[in-house]
DNA sequence: GATTTAATACGTGGATACAAAAATACATGG
DNA sequence: CCATGTATTTTTGTATCCACGTATTAAATC
């Protein structure tokens, strides 16, 4: 149920979408740290293949905007500006609002049932101090685009949650475990139940953009 | 002055970047058409290279939603349906009504004047019939958008605009020279004069959402 | 004659090979 | 000791090659 989001479980049908998904999870996980250079050659020689495969997922990944590849200066990882980490949010901000406005009229109260649901999974991981919790956290969101049936939008909006990804991580474990998530997330919830289409997308982009904020003090001072 | 959007008249520094410009480029004047089938070795012959860097276009291509790729039956050109065109609209609508709302405390008089000036030759390009209105429009939503000063914003935007070029080419060439046009864009320019952001924001949504439902009736009935 | 099956041609994915560019190490002169 | 230039190594970009998968055509069966 509800993959909506997360790093789908396919089997990986050529060796560039495993070399993908392999290299993307890395970079969620933050075992690479912005700045870091990615050797084809080491990657591939890790998950046995040669480096063709590789280079063309770089490709990709860097379409994502998770790396940054300048000729015949290879693969560096991205990571983010202060600047940069609000763009995203702004970005999201708009996105998910979209997308909840259009979600609107396939929210029912099942639906809810099945969001605070996922909510207080996510509040369980959160009070454990499990790192599931960004995984949650997104399959919340995720499972709400879900529902506006607009597949490049979702799209678009899962590669923005990818780019922010690991400052989340750090966030959350450097973080005072976050309990005023919680009542953010009901506020949405709230919107939701209230059936203004209008007043939902306003609160998501409120909830999105305060979210900024928090994350800027882990944002690689470098750069 | 204001290159801002279009296709960057940079010399090409790799041969996977003459490759994706050259497809592209193709692909936003409609010399392909939805479901073709693009054949690396003819690409990579008619510019003078191997498969290889065109191969890599091609996945750069798809992460911007112009082809579709799947694992052992090469690359066909996108297409949109009617669900997909509008979709995009909507993408475009709430991205580049952020677009302008951040771009407005940097828009002044001098501004507007040069923002009047490229509906004036967006005009003229209508009335002669040229094609390059649809080049006209881009550049005056292109340097919006580039007041804004998000460049990841930017680039989604830019992404979002070639994927419908080859519909507003169509619709240009097929349909009454557009005279609504002009009110329209000029109705944002207003809601710019007004310095309201806020307003200028929902002006330009309106503005892009209202353009979709006149390019449906061009999306190709198949698929 | 239509439908299934076999043979063939074609195209794709990936590995290897080679050339060009950048990074590094080193030497020389100020 | 630092700066500059040069040689060497490393890494990237591209071409070529081979194996496999897919589509196409032809043959065979009902």
């Amino acid at each position: 149920m509800t993959a909506a989001f997360s790093a789908e479980r396919h089997a990986a049908t050529t060796a560039e979408e495993e070399a993908y998904r392999h290299v993307q999870q890395a970079l969620r996980l933050g075992r690479y740290k912005p700045g870091d250079r990615l050797i084809p050659e080491e990657i591939a020689a890790e998950i046995g293949m040669s480096r063709m495969p590789v280079r063309e997922a770089f490709r990709r990944l860097a379409s994502d905007g998770v790396v940054i590849l300048r000729p015949n200066r290879g693969c560096v990882v991205a990571g983010l500006t202060v600047d940069e980490l609000y763009e995203v949010f702004e970005m999201r901000s708009v996105l998910e609002g979209l997308a909840v406005r259009l979600a609107m009229p396939r929210i029912d109260e099942d639906e809810i049932e099945e969001l605070v649901l996922l909510l207080d999974r996510m509040e369980r991981a959160g009070r454990s101090g499990s790192s599931d919790w960004v995984v949650r956290h997104q399959e919340f969101h995720g499972r709400i685009c879900a529902l506006s049936h607009r597949p490049k939008l979702m799209r678009q909006i899962w590669a923005l949650h990818a780019v922010v990804e690991p400052y989340m991580r750090i966030w959350f474990d450097f973080v005072e475990k976050p309990l005023s998530a919680r009542e953010e997330h009901d506020a949405v919830i709230a919107a939701l139940r209230s059936g203004d289409a209008a007043r939902a997308e306003e609160v998501m982009r409120e909830h999105i953009l305060g979210t900024a904020p928090m994350l800027t003090e882990f944002v690689t001072p470098s750069r």
